[in-house]
DNA sequence: CTGTTAGCGCCTTCAA
DNA sequence: TTGAAGGCGCTAACAG
């Protein structure tokens, strides 16, 4: 590796003006030596150790990520969305991940992601999270940007979609089709998001004046493929049955328009069916589902751009609740109700 | 942040006891030493200073790992898979993202991962990248691992799944169900793995003695889902038909699918279709798709073992092409041939 | 057994 | 307009 010192030497030159020349375009360097210094740096190849960077300047650009193997298909494409926005920002993201739940793992890598010291903390939770260790980082001000939908997490600066008006403008939509016995399949009993989607559910079957029957309400177990598929099964069969089911995702849907399928049913014909997230396979499934989105681009340039306000700021600012705007995509999985 | 100084002068002892106890654990030091050395740390909650440790050692420990977006609805496990192999192999993964095709970015990506001094390079290539750059990396030997399918990257050192043998297993899982009538949805031109997908393919038909009908075969075409639809519907409607539908990956087989429910006929009662990939959603389809799995962890763990090898022999070691296995997943997509 | 010192590569005063 | 020197936090000789 090329360093200033082997430039200044080549040239014979102070390391100190090389590397003015070369990082603060100094102007008051004449413009024949700014020119030799940079075709040297140039012919050498001379790469600005970062490291060395970081260190004097007690900064390191790099942001600390920590997500979880997530079942959500989505999971990638979130992802790039972040590195981009990142890089956009003039950082580089350091990422690790952990497994669903490893809270124990979860507080090693914040301490990894210290030691390292990234200039601010990105994290996605999931069901079991490491409370107490953001509570830490918290009280020590450190730059901190978390997702997800826990309850508990509302102390901290916090990004998540909207999930209340999401699931809204989806029943909105059932309901314009003149459904009005609709099922939900709430699944996952511990994220906080369930609260706001069965509350922008309700908001929406009440403008209506729809009623909502508890036995067409899958809420209490744990939101599994297998469930939803049992449960859809269950409503399709007794009478009356629902002429539309939400899925609280999209991988919920699937499963449960594989079981329509099974059951003989077409889809809307018979049954409108409509999911939650749009993973990149809803649009080729048979047929297309009605979802709702969540840009993942906007998601992860508000993050970055709340963490690197932070960041700014020298430390943590005062917890705020960022809500990303969801947007709802009608596809062929969702039809007028049947006569 | 407190640092080794810091401790050294609370406990009246000298920094290098301190760094030496804390971290080579030497055995010299008597156990009240070390003891008080081990408390006030963990009392003054100290983390070593990991950027000036990279300094000093000239090591970062941090593997620089570029993918790019890619439509491809497995890249979220593959970076989980990623992320996880690199950190047990003690590493950490910088990870950043380039829109597929941009060589531009690819290049200063390169760069700024190597002004952050990373121990290795893990670069996820697309259709276009920027070989050039590779090359000038290989020539100063610098530990890198490649992934991907392009023909010209023979010459690096490379993983990628064995792309021959799992067409071919599947090509056979068809041959044994009974189809002889078997069309192949090639689809992308670019990518090396076109010819040995193609050729497991034709190994397999030539084994039983089966012939290839050309006008079966779609292989001229930028391989997009739209495109692989219209030429289901095509090869659905001639007459003879075939029994059976190959798809290059998951994507255009769920596209496929869709069409094939669209003209009325049935899976796999009529026609038989088999996808690549395993993505997710593949078994959440109805029916679920029969395709082929590349295990995300083994290729994961692949790479980084072949990078961490370079990076402990202190440069590239010579070129070699690792093939990751692959498995046949049969599902419900694939049935025997109608009679 | 323990302390002192010399850097790692760079940036930033301060001095010339 | 340029150079020298100190120091970021740590490790690794080299002394004692």
């Amino acid at each position: 590796m090329v360093t200033l010192k082997q430039i200044a030497e080549e040239l014979h030159l102070g390391v100190s003006t090389v590397s003015r020349v070369l990082h603060s375009d100094d102007p008051r360097y004449n413009a024949e030596t700014r020119q030799r210094v940079r075709d040297a740096a140039r012919r050498l190849g001379y790469l600005p150790n970062h490291v060395a960077r970081s260190m004097v300047r007690g900064k390191t650009f790099t942001i600390g990520v920590i997500g979880y193997t997530s079942p959500d298909m989505a999971a990638g494409q979130r992802m790039h969305a972040m590195a981009s926005a990142i890089d956009a920002a003039g950082y580089k993201m350091l990422y690790v991940s952990r497994t669903a739940g490893d809270m124990d793992t979860e507080r090693r890598l914040i301490d990894d992601l210290m030691a390292r010291q990234v200039d601010g903390l990105l994290i996605g939770t999931d069901v079991y999270c490491a409370i107490d260790a953001y509570e830490a980082l918290s009280a020590r001000r450190v730059p901190m940007v978390l997702t997800g939908h826990l309850r508990e997490l509302s102390k901290f600066t916090l990004v998540r979609m909207n999930s209340e008006s999401g699931m809204y403008d989806l029943t909105r939509h059932l309901l314009d089709l003149g459904h009005r016995r609709i099922a939900y399949v709430v699944g996952s009993e511990v994220h906080f998001y369930r609260v706001h989607r069965i509350s922008g559910f309700r908001k929406a079957m009440a403008e209506v004046g729809a009623e909502i029957q508890p036995q067409w309400i899958m809420d209490q177990m744990p939101g599994r493929t297998g469930e939803a598929a049992l449960f859809t099964r269950t409503v399709l069969q007794a009478s009356p049955r629902p002429t539309a089911i939400l899925y609280n995702n999209d991988e919920l849907a699937f499963a449960g328009m594989q079981e329509i399928m099974r059951l003989g049913l077409r889809i809307p014909q018979d049954v409108s069916v409509a999911g939650f997230n749009d993973v990149q396979l809803a649009q080729l499934t048979w047929p297309p589902l009605t979802t709702v989105r969540q840009p993942s681009d906007e998601f992860a340039s508000k993050c970055v751009e709340l963490l690197v306000e932070q960041i700014d700021a020298g430390h943590a600012l005062p917890a705020r609740q960022v809500l990303v705007p969801t947007q709802l995509i009608a596809r062929q999985s969702t039809g007028p109700v049947p006569a």
